[in-house]
DNA sequence: CTTGATATTAATCGACTGTTTAATTAATAA
DNA sequence: TTATTAATTAAACAGTCGATTAATATCAAG
């Protein structure tokens, strides 16, 4: 039984709210409504009225903020493309100044940092892979501009000069290695709604801890045993 | 100028047509069609009316062979988890007798069949991953029920017989051993649509075969180097 | 030849979608 | 105090979607 007008449930009327203090505006209340809606339904299979009422405002919002559903969807990209290029650049600059010896070394900071986000942020391999990665949108472009190119110039040099340094070997295909890592790092978030129940595994603290430790055994040392 | 009632646009009346000789029917047409086009642009943002124009019929045709949309992606999804079923019973049933010694281990022929597969077929990565797996839907107990229960019946054991044999490390942890492995394997696939033009790489005869040996090396031998 | 099953289209329906517009209220500046 | 700008809603619009229905033409069996 739907009494409305309670206290509890207010509706709004038109006109621009009373400024409270400490509230959470609705451009990036919108923004994280639909991050979280766009990876568990994928974006087209997600509507303004769901993103809205999730955000608890109309779907007017979203033309006010970002004039239609792919600026929202634009929003929700470049924010999670600033977040992973923030732990890149982070990650590399780490070592630049003296070639630090007493430092972790590259590759486990790398993965570490990396891991870290995704598993705080889950839904942005989820989006990117999903909406932007694999369709012909002007967001891939976006993606290329703003990001790819950018890590392109950065990962690499770093990768063949622990290549050069013997920390890793040199007689793999820099890229391939490059994709199988992070093919690695990401495939258990891109499957957990399904392989996360069917194989007992959630994202806290203890499974980071765990798949980060593992990843960095088995892509140093690989998986064969002395019995070759 | 579209001179509509040429030869070569021909617009057919309803009623059943004449039986032509070699010619493909109409049910295989529309889920060849609705797997490529699920696949590019994900099954939400893909209409019956695009489907069926592919596949040369009208719309209705969907209704009588499936009976409605998500019974088209159903037929969809069978038909790839059993090619990809095949594979995997193949692979594991073709060293039963005997533990013969003389064939190729385990583990490269798993890797081998399974990136030949999905390198003639990348449609069936992106529709399993974007539609099925990632999505709480009915699809997703079918994937379970058809698929995954039955190769996590399969595929463990043979992995933990091969710990034992010495030609797997024992001491890392199996289950995530496993996804690593098709995080490395699926995640070019995956990825080909925007890193494919980024890194010059497709799905030829060539790639698969380079990226075949580098995937087994690197997951059997480990990226470090000497100077560890 | 007739009858029923099979395969197809055209046309249409209601529901829902993204978007626009006009009205409304609060905050801010003059 | 007044005028302007900012933030919000309600209501409506045209378009598209999935689904249904009725008609129609061919095939296969008796």
């Amino acid at each position: 039984m739907p009494n409305r007008q309670t206290q509890d449930i207010k509706k709004r009327s038109p006109g621009r709210p009373k400024a409270e203090h400490g509230e959470a505006d609705a451009r990036q209340l919108l923004i994280d409504t639909a991050a979280r809606l766009f990876a568990e339904q994928g974006y087209s299979a997600t509507s303004l009225r769901q993103v809205a009422a999730g955000a608890g405002v109309t779907p007017a919002m979203v033309a006010y903020y970002f004039k239609d559903k792919t600026g929202l969807l634009e929003a929700v990209t470049i924010r999670s493309l600033e977040q992973l290029l923030a732990v890149v650049k982070k990650v590399v600059a780490a070592d630049q100044p003296g070639d630090d010896e007493s430092s972790e070394p590259f590759l486990p900071r790398f993965v570490r940092g990396y891991l870290a986000t995704i598993n705080a942020n889950p839904w942005i391999p989820q989006i990117l892979l999903r909406e932007v990665i694999s369709k012909d949108t002007p967001l891939r472009q976006v993606f290329i501009d703003r990001f790819a190119t950018e890590v392109v110039g950065l990962v690499p040099p770093r990768v063949l000069a622990e290549m050069s340094a013997g920390r890793l070997r040199s007689d793999l295909n820099p890229t391939y290695t490059v994709l199988s890592l992070i093919g690695m790092c990401l495939f258990p978030y891109l499957a957990q709604p399904v392989l996360g129940p069917l194989l007992n595994y959630q994202f806290d603290d203890e499974f980071l801890a765990a798949y980060t430790s593992h990843t960095l055994e088995l892509f140093l040392e690989g998986a064969a045993g002395d019995n070759r």
